[in-house]
DNA sequence: CTGGGTGCAAAGTATTTGCATGAAC
DNA sequence: GTTCATGCAAATACTTTGCACCCAG
């Protein structure tokens, strides 16, 4: 377990239960849309409000502590921002695995063709788990 | 301009005045999001619905003749459906660009290592477009 | 004709906002 | 003490649904 509560303080956001109870579960589930984060917050904290969860994303995305994932036919995911990744998502039972793969080669070559600076990707590969196979 | 008419058929979608507006729209426009798409075609049709452009997006999604693009930060736009391709956005004026990526290999690897049946992929890569840089 | 599509209004779902209270620092 | 977060309720945004009417095939 991390010591989120400085973490958090470095991004400029206050340390509450509820907050790193957030980020606590993002870490230990990797990725989780806004349904089943409340769902589990819900646990831990009776009172606590959606509109809270939504907040806490809203501003840990914009201080760069979390970052959205976008999915094809599922919901978004947050995760907490680490190294540049792509994402391994299963169709058929949903997971989500990271995957490291190095894109500098492809992005340099990209860059040059089509003139576009790319300072940024945003890679899911979808199809079947281990698993699910 | 292509004879929509008869694709629309293939994929047992009715030619109505209205889908072939929004499919000539896709084509001329390459992405369009739900509102720009709802912008463009109020101007054709003075009394067209929105429920119109969503259930027409939504079947021609389901019959795969065109497909939804998340974009980060962006809202979703949808395309004719074509060859698999990977989209460049500029993070500036917001212009999306097709782009062809040969990801066979790589998808291979992964495949490989991460025993991970892979059988599509979306691939955004975002940054500053030729004119915004 | 017949099935499916359209438009409208209403309902449903998702997300954001305002504000009073309370907690972090 | 001051700033910011929380929780609630209300508001807004987004998307879907039901139904009567209409048009494509």
């Amino acid at each position: 377990m991390k010591n989120y509560i400085n973490s958090l303080r470095e991004h400029n956001l206050k340390a509450t239960p509820q907050r790193l109870a957030i980020v606590d579960a993002l870490y230990i589930n990797g990725h989780m849309n806004t349904e089943t984060l409340y769902g589990l917050m819900i646990q831990k904290f009776s009172s606590i409000s959606l509109a809270t969860i939504y907040k806490n994303i809203n501003i840990m995305i914009e201080k760069n502590f979390i970052q959205e994932v976008k999915l094809p036919h599922a919901k978004s995911v947050y995760e907490l921002t680490k190294t540049s990744h792509s994402h391994l998502l299963c169709k058929k039972c949903g997971a989500i695995e990271d995957v490291e793969i190095n894109l500098d080669v492809m992005i340099e070559n990209i860059s040059k063709t089509n003139q576009f600076q790319i300072d940024k990707t945003d890679f899911v590969l979808s199809g079947n788990c281990k698993n699910c196979q």
